[in-house]
DNA sequence: TAAAAGATCCCCT
DNA sequence: GGGGATCTTTTAT
């Protein structure tokens, strides 16, 4: 099934292996998703748990928008809003595989880094594509700054467990990434 | 008003 | 394997 706005609009649990393969798009450079996490209001690892705050606006808006924050101080992490509008569910992108404008991406950092760990985290594969606060509530499907293409739901190969940096909801095996996939953010997910 | 935790990463040993 | 960087949000006095 190709990428839409209408496939978003189920819940980030159901969407968020949907998204293992599809491609993201930012300027020249592009890379393939290889690893994702869920989050819904009624997950006390979530931002939206606590309801709509200034920070997490994005998160309850329209499905197929891109909610970006700011953590730990230093880094940023991109999210997919999923759910209908006034619901705070989002996905976020943990990993993927640089697959064009791969120079630009190491030029992006400070120190040489292996092209497989480029995108190998939330906060580096915000880092290697250029994503920051600016593009927080941006359209997916209207932006022309980023935007997903090719097909969803082509990964058939991929498994779940629990997600990664959380101290609540550990139970939840809401992490999906590809098996065997070089760029997952962690080894052994 | 203060303190702590946080969907992380990088460099050091 | 461990700790520092660095700042916003949340929770406790």
């Amino acid at each position: 099934m190709k990428v839409s706005r209408r496939v978003f609009d189920a819940s980030a649990p159901e969407v968020a292996p949907l998204l293992l393969g599809v491609e993201l798009r930012v300027g020249e450079r592009q890379v393939r998703i290889v690893e994702t996490e869920a989050y819904t209001e009624s997950d006390p690892a979530s931002h939206s748990f606590r309801g709509q705050t200034r920070r997490n606006t994005t998160m309850f808006g329209a499905p197929g928008h891109i909610y970006v924050y700011f953590a730990y101080g230093m880094h940023w992490c991109a999210n997919v809003v999923c759910g209908p509008e006034g619901v705070g569910e989002a996905v976020l992108l943990r990993a993927a595989e640089p697959v064009s404008g791969t120079q630009d991406m190491r030029l992006a950092r400070t120190s040489v880094l292996a092209d497989r760990l480029l995108c190998s985290g939330p906060g580096r594969l915000c880092r290697s594509l250029g994503v920051d606060g600016s593009y927080d509530g941006a359209d997916l499907f209207s932006d022309g700054r980023i935007s997903l293409g090719g097909s969803m739901g082509t990964c058939s190969a991929y498994r779940s467990s629990p997600r990664v940096g959380i101290s609540k909801g550990t139970e939840t095996p809401w992490r999906f990434s590809i098996v065997g996939d070089r760029h997952v953010s962690r080894p052994r997910p």
